[in-house]
RNA sequence: GGGCGCUUAGCUCAGUUGGUUCAGAGCGCUUGGUUUACACCCAAGAGGUCGGGAGUUCGAAUCUCUCAGCGCCCA
């Protein structure tokens, strides 16, 4: 035998196989006549790099892909990247201001868009390459980008597609303002937590000859400058004698309308507050109902205005401190009392996020929304886990419409085309023109006289196409006719309103189609303490780190075992250590098997016992492929690996590989290694959409292998019929020989310390025992001298006693056995022996659950009575025995 | 405030339509083990009133109600 290492070592092994996969082209898909199963992939942002999110999620995408692929589909994944405005923006933003000395204002938007691709193909999209590590077996001749050319194109025409079909429209809201990025954000990018701030109570004068004053409560005291009213309730007493007067604001002086209206809390600080229509969203609705003054203190960069007339240029901190300071010296500042509450801030830089008053595009969505509601409650696009139904359903019957412009220039453009207040919305800009010159009878107007708007679009404005739009599915053609819609998609349920819900609106809108199948949604991954692993908390082990460390297929072990669809996933190193133990066990199991097939002698045939074994394992075997079908079925691929990672450890190692084994020097027969092996090949193929790399090489170490035949491509296994007779009378002699180990164990005798096994006559036990082949593997396995049967307990000498089944052994000793321990162990187990009999009499002396429970049930329980009945007449056997 | 979900062994979690000798797995823990597959190992073992209470049922970890604790989403 050629010196093969005790230690499977990973890394070469990967770099390998992942090269000759590629070589071969079996991630390559075109259609054909098979049955396409397709993924796309949820794309990363092209800044990012591996995180576990990103390796729980690929990993899944890669099991299920390598799945179809055994399976004899035509498997397509397609891989790619999006082009995320906001944090790519910065990210360039940061560079040319370190690396270049220039500042986005100086550059102007087009040079700007140019370095952003210059960056983008600097340091863009490590990400894939890292997901290559992971094993991930993407079709890489169909990367797509949503700003490449094909992507854009489709962008750009959905967007002028919604416009003309009266879907889209702009208007004038309250946006959540970024103003480190100088953008508006969606809802869903806004992070609210709790924070602790001040409660500023001001006093206000009252216009009017006489000495009044109204106390207002606020947490932002140099909004003050924008105040426009002050609001109490109509039936709050206290405010009554303010009707029809004014309050004069702090500082500015500006007379101001007392208003009474029901929105207002009473119960909240004084009961009177201060109306900033321009800078609260309440405010603003407040603001809309008594038509109120918009006084807009803050720049788009978040500092004071011109209209604020007072601390022009001072960043918000700074004014509030301002007109604090100011507040106290005049007098006017009641009281400060610290106060908590919910702060908004961006996702992305973190900033505070302001209300703003902004022109913005927005997506109608409640026509969009019904029918991918429907799709969803119907099951015609299935979510796995199926509760995330109801959090869908509820997302969906209060859908607000989306705000999709940017304040960017990184992103897609919008394609609306203004000159003075007339928008005209087309592809290019010279369609635009000609509508132009059509609408308005000016022919004479000419590009020039077109401004473009300035915004780009939300960037999930471009992924919300993705299930199409990698195959250039706005135009008819044969991928998209073949792939779509997709087999399933993968992802965290944390953007199932941002990404999921919008693409089955897409679909459905521009295909009439779902978009995929089934929504398999991975659990959030989180670390020991629970918290959501991210990079600003830096509780996020280095991805690849773990790879170099435990393997591919560890980590790629680690994140499956214990990922339950929806569930939270926390992560613990000792997943993947697990994982790399696995391997090598794996590999073990291999040396051991080809050290016999180097030996094996052509003419011997398997023995009685080897026929056992191979028998039993293939009906076992059958029986863990069903389950593991049956567990793919239903995205339980934690199950289906935890179900093989026994079988093949437990039963074919520890049982299976002992049964088999021969003694000392002695060759093992041809035709028993040779069925192992194929055994073993077939454990590989179950494994292979788990552990893509060591099954490959395993399967490779097993036998010689012509050019293309690969584990990656080779059967996934169908479950035979089994026979559970065979496996329970394994059961039953596994269970035996561990009795047999335990006493050895008690009773201080060696492994190899020969033992005479005498079983009472006439139960089960002698009809399994007696079976020549599995009598063969008893006394192998439990290193017996001797197997015997008895008609009655043995009267004299050193006898301890077991219970296995309903059946009762003897194992008589040459020395004296404890018998205080062992009158103590019968009598517990009498203890509870006695009990389970009970409660089983009292069950069937109970003439309702004899005549209602069905037939069989009921039988069950009379086979439980009698075997407990038997166990109990042993046990008081063995209590008399030990007694006298 | 509206909604969703969770609570099972020391830890992380399975437990599908209520019924198999059903209370499980992995890790951890305890004991024993090294002449050749693997100490990243082998063998065996201990550990839980299934969050509390009530109800439905012949029968409840599983269904209903309620209380307690926790988490998340939306406002």
């Amino acid at each position: 035998m050629t010196k093969i290492s005790s230690r499977y070592s990973p890394e070469a092994v990967e770099s390998k196989w992942y090269k000759h996969w590629l070589e071969k082209g079996y991630f390559r898909s075109s259609p054909d006549d098979r049955h396409p199963y397709t993924i796309v992939i949820p794309p990363p942002n092209v800044t990012g790099v591996l995180h576990m999110g990103h390796m729980l999620n690929n990993t899944v995408q890669d099991t299920l892909i390598r799945k179809a692929r055994l399976d004899g589909m035509n498997a397509c994944w397609v891989p790619g990247m999006d082009h995320a405005s906001i944090a790519t923006e910065a990210k360039v933003v940061r560079w040319l201001r370190e690396e270049k000395k220039l500042k986005k204002s100086e550059v102007g938007r087009d040079r700007f868009v140019e370095y952003a691709w210059e960056w983008t193909d600097k340091y863009g999209g490590i990400i894939l390459n890292q997901l290559k590590r992971l094993g991930a077996s993407c079709d890489w001749s169909r990367e797509a980008f949503t700003m490449d050319e094909v992507r854009s194109k489709q962008v750009i025409k959905v967007f002028v597609d919604l416009y003309r079909k009266g879907k889209l429209y702009r208007d004038w809201r309250m946006v959540n303002w970024d103003p480190q990025a100088r953008t508006v954000l969606s809802n869903e990018e806004v992070i609210y937590r709790e924070e602790q701030t001040n409660l500023y109570h001001v006093k206000y004068r009252i216009d009017g000859p006489e000495d009044d004053w109204v106390t207002i409560a606020t947490t932002r005291p140099e909004t003050i400058l924008g105040d426009t009213a002050i609001a109490v309730h109509p039936d709050d007493e206290r405010y009554q004698n303010l009707k029809g007067k004014h309050a004069i604001v702090p500082l500015v002086e500006r007379r101001i309308p007392i208003i009474f209206d029901d929105y207002v809390d009473r119960s909240f600080g004084t009961g009177a507050l201060k109306v900033t229509p321009a800078h609260d969203t309440n405010d603003y609705e407040i603001g809309k109902r008594h038509e109120l003054e918009v006084v807009d203190v803050f720049t788009e960069d978040g500092r004071m205005s011109e209209a604020a007339e007072h601390f022009i240029g001072d960043n918000l901190f700074t004014a509030r401190k301002k007109m604090v300071t100011y507040l106290k010296e005049q007098g006017q500042l009641v009281k400060l009392e610290p106060y908590t509450h919910s702060v908004g801030r961006s996702e992305r830089t973190d900033a505070v996020v302001e209300p703003r008053l902004s022109l913005q595009w927005y997506v109608k969505m409640k026509p969009l929304a019904q029918p991918a509601l429907g799709a969803v409650m119907s099951d015609e696009v299935e979510f796995f886990p199926k509760n995330m139904k109801n959090t869908y359903r509820h997302w969906m019957e209060n859908i607000r419409d989306w705000c999709i412009s940017r304040q960017l220039w990184w992103g897609h453009r919008i394609p609306a085309y203004y000159i003075d207040d007339e928008i005209f919305v087309a592809e290019t800009a010279e369609e635009a023109l000609a509508e132009a010159q059509n609408q308005l009878e000016k022919p004479q107007l000419t590009l020039a006289d077109l401004k473009q708007d300035e915004d780009v679009l939300d960037t999930w404005f471009s992924s919300w196409l993705w299930p199409f739009s990698v195959f250039d599915g706005m135009e008819s053609n044969k991928d998209i006719e073949y792939y779509y819609p997709t087999s399933v998609l993968v992802t965290g349920w944390d953007i199932i309103f941002l990404w999921v819900a919008r693409m089955i609106m897409s679909g459905y809108e521009w295909k009439g189609e779902r978009p995929f199948d089934h929504v398999y949604f991975t659990g959030m991954v989180r670390d020991k303490q629970r918290r959501k692993m991210s990079k600003s908390l830096g509780n996020s082990p280095d991805a690849i780190g773990l790879i170099d460390n435990y393997g591919a297929d560890g980590v790629r072990f680690g994140m499956l075992s214990c990922s339950p669809a929806g569930g939270d996933l926390l992560f613990d190193e000792k997943l993947c250590e697990q994982g790399r133990n696995f391997c090598n066990k794996i590999w073990n199991a291999m040396r051991l098997v080809k050290g016999w097939e180097a030996t094996a002698v052509e003419e011997q045939f398997s023995t009685p016992g080897e026929k056992v074994a191979m028998d039993w394992l293939h009906h076992k075997m059958q029986q863990v492929i069903e389950q593991i079908t049956d567990d793919f079925q239903n995205y339980r691929l934690s199950d289906a690996l935890m179900n093989l990672y026994s079988f093949i450890w437990n039963d074919f190692c520890s049982w299976y590989l002992e049964m088999i084994k021969p003694k000392g020097e002695d060759p093992l027969s041809k035709e028993t290694c040779t069925v192992t092996i194929a055994t073993f090949e077939e454990l590989m193929s179950l494994l292979h959409p788990f552990m893509p790399f060591i099954t490959e090489e395993v399967w490779h170490q097993l036998r010689k292998r012509n050019d293309g035949d690969d584990c990656v491509i080779s059967e996934f296994p169908i479950a035979d019929e089994f026979e559970e007779e065979r496996i329970r009378d394994i059961d039953f002699l596994k269970d035996i020989i561990s009795k047999v180990r335990d006493i050895r164990n008690k009773n201080g005798l060696k492994v190899r310390d020969e033992l005479d096994l005498i079983v009472l006559e006439g139960g089960d036990a002698e009809r399994v025992l007696f079976d020549e082949g599995i009598n063969h593997l008893a006394l192998k396995l439990g290193y017996l001298n001797s197997l015997k049967t008895t008609r009655s307990a043995p009267q004299q000498g050193n006898v301890l006693s077991f219970v296995a089944g309903a059946d009762k052994f003897y194992i008589p000793l040459q020395k004296e056995i404890d018998q205080e321990e062992e009158l103590q162990n019968v009598r517990k187990e009498l203890d509870y022996q006695r009990g389970f009999v009970e409660s089983v009499r009292k069950k069937l002396s109970n003439a309702r659950f004899v005549d209602n429970a069905p037939a069989q049930v009921v039988e069950k329980e009379r086979q439980k009575l009698a075997d407990g009945e038997k166990r109990i007449d042993m046990l008081e056997e063995s209590l008399k025995r030990l007694q006298n």
